[in-house]
DNA sequence: ATGGACATTCCAGTAACTGGAAGGTCAAGG
DNA sequence: CCTTGACCTTCCAGTTACTGGAATGTCCAT
């Protein structure tokens, strides 16, 4: 199966697939006799594995973690189950960030008549407010 | 007053405010006998609106418009409050994706056993699931 | 023959910093 | 005066995950 192809079935472009082998992310496939790079179904899966994890919004990092994980017939449930939880609280972390950024901005949306005067409490509340820790 | 006072004021790191005066987002201040730059009181106030608008997670350029904005005393505080509410819908949209990200990193860690054995649903569906759209 | 898919290497851009190196001057305090 | 830390500039490059472009081809199916 030529990169094309691959790349349509895992949800990639060709050039990240290429990407992915340069950084030693995932295995370099056989070849054709063309030169051509010629995935076999494994390849496919380890692809989309890839494709999948990157969409949970984990790193590159901690893919190779991942797929270290996924090689290896020793491993404890628990290292996976650790990595996600890890993961999840990140998550946490940067949707309470969000959140808060989202409170602050909407409090000074509301207190703006959003008209044609140049009165503005948004821009007047940037240039005071210290910036919270 | 010099620029590491100002960084500490502003909460900011000197060399960004330097990063800052490089990409004109920030005015140049006047400069001292000595070539150190001497900030007065409203070169601290914008460099302080700076702040305040990356903590609230605007762009440098957004906040570039936003500046434009503060200076301009014809301004609609119109065009003030569409830049904030379209920062919102940013947000809005990030929380979404965050928020869906973790349904589906909680939804597979719970199927997790997390003990010594190998046997890992977390893996496995990584490896099977179709990147959703 | 043609056009699209494929190959490689090299370079660089994206955003917002931030670090390091190199080579200084300035200012305050001991 | 000496010392130490703050300040100055320029230049280069790293971080992360791609992704684009250029250049120069070969391969394959129609």
């Amino acid at each position: 199966m030529n990169i094309g192809e691959v790349a349509k079935r895992a949800g990639l472009n060709s050039r990240t697939i290429r990407f992915y082998e340069s950084i030693g992310l995932v295995s370099q496939p056989d070849r054709a006799r063309s030169g051509y790079r010629d995935y076999a179904e494994k390849d496919v899966h380890q692809l989309r594995f890839v494709a999948s994890a990157r969409a949970l919004g984990f790193s590159v990092e901690e893919i190779r973690q991942l797929l270290a994980l996924y090689d290896d017939r020793a491993r404890s449930s628990s290292d996976v189950k650790r990595l996600v939880l890890h993961h999840v609280e990140e998550i946490d972390r940067k949707l309470q960030e969000l959140a808060a950024m989202r409170r602050t901005l909407m409090h000074l949306a509301e207190r703006c008549h959003g008209d044609q005067r140049p009165e503005c409490p948004i821009l007047d509340e940037l240039s005071l407010v210290k910036r919270q820790q």
